[in-house]
DNA sequence: CAAAGTTCCTGCGAGC
DNA sequence: TGCTCGCAGGAACTTT
């Protein structure tokens, strides 16, 4: 699900419902996900306040009234659904008409993969919810951020000032393809698949091109580089757009909306026809460091 | 079979 | 020749 405009939508639909309210209860159904939940998690948490939801590359970054952090990174499958104390969630409602009871007395919420239940002094619940448990959790104090090894590495926000010239420095003798580069997030982070696919579609450039040949010998940005920066900015842009416009909805939270209402150029689209103006050209796939890379041959050289 | 993400391991080439 | 370093590519994690 979630690359940078999908943990945004998710930031933004945490941030209006968490800020201010605090943790009195948080159940933990096993271990961990990708990690172990740190031992002290729960306890450190209840009582605590949220002040503010940020958003660091696809990490999600809830600061609390003891300067703690509560670090929660979503993987592949992650979500969050939020149930307000004054509705009935929908999917209860489904849930209950069927005689599975995968529901249990205090929230309807125990499905085999709901890893985490917050509750709120208000009376509202959050549920984390990841099948494939590739999600982080983590806390730490916030005077620690710095040196937290998850995000210590991380390269450039790409809608933070963000310039071709900072592209430049990080492409020079890179051998690996572009789409690779795309996808480092020392390059920059927030790009994933789906949008490295696109950006890449939007500039013109094959994503098997060679990184280094994006910068000139001067080591100036080409001027391919820039339009690839500019055109990873502007389709991320777009793509928080999309998913903050459905953030009224109770279930775009879990930032699944975000790609259902954005119909891509290329990704996934193979065998279909080049959407850019007079192309004419066919959508391919090809693997590239084991991920499904998708290309029009014919407006991407 | 493939999947939106990240980390870690191995193998290779460059350089000393 | 042999060792170390850094980079690039691939596997692994897991469930639907």
């Amino acid at each position: 699900m979630p690359e940078l405009p999908e943990v945004e939508t998710v930031r933004t639909g945490l941030e209006q419902a968490w800020v201010g309210r605090t943790i009195t209860q948080l159940t933990l159904r096993r271990e961990g996900l990708r990690f172990p939940f740190p031992e002290d998690m729960v306890n450190r948490l209840i009582g605590q306040k949220i002040t503010r939801v940020r958003r660091r590359a696809k990490y999600l970054l809830i600061d609390t009234s003891d300067n703690l952090v509560f670090l929660s990174h979503l993987g592949m499958s992650g979500r969050y659904t939020l149930i307000t104390p004054t509705e009935t969630p929908r999917y209860l409602q489904v849930d209950a008409s069927s005689n599975h009871s995968k529901f249990g007395a205090l929230t309807g919420f125990e499905g085999r993969h709901d890893h985490m239940e917050f509750r709120f002094d208000d009376g509202s619940v959050a549920v984390y919810t990841d099948p494939r448990r590739f999600g982080i959790a983590d806390l730490f104090d916030r005077a620690e951020e710095p040196i937290q090894p998850l995000l210590e590495h991380l390269g450039p926000e790409p809608l933070e000032n963000w310039t071709a010239q900072d592209a430049a420095n990080r492409c020079k003798g890179k051998r690996s393809p572009i789409k690779t580069t795309l996808l480092d997030q020392r390059f920059v982070v927030g790009v994933g698949n789906i949008y490295a696919c696109e950006a890449l579609h939007r500039s013109g450039i094959s994503p098997t091109r060679p990184t280094h040949k994006l910068v000139r010998k001067d080591g100036k940005p080409t001027k391919a580089l820039f339009e690839l920066v500019a055109q990873v900015k502007e389709v991320l842009i777009a793509a928080i757009a999309v998913g903050g416009s459905t953030l009224n909805d109770f279930a775009a939270v879990d930032g699944t909306l975000g790609y259902f209402g954005h119909h891509f150029q290329v990704y996934d689209r193979e065998d279909g026809p080049c959407l850019k103006e007079d192309c004419n050209g066919t959508i391919e796939r090809i693997v590239q460091s084991n991920r499904s890379t998708f290309l029009c041959p014919r407006c991407q050289k």
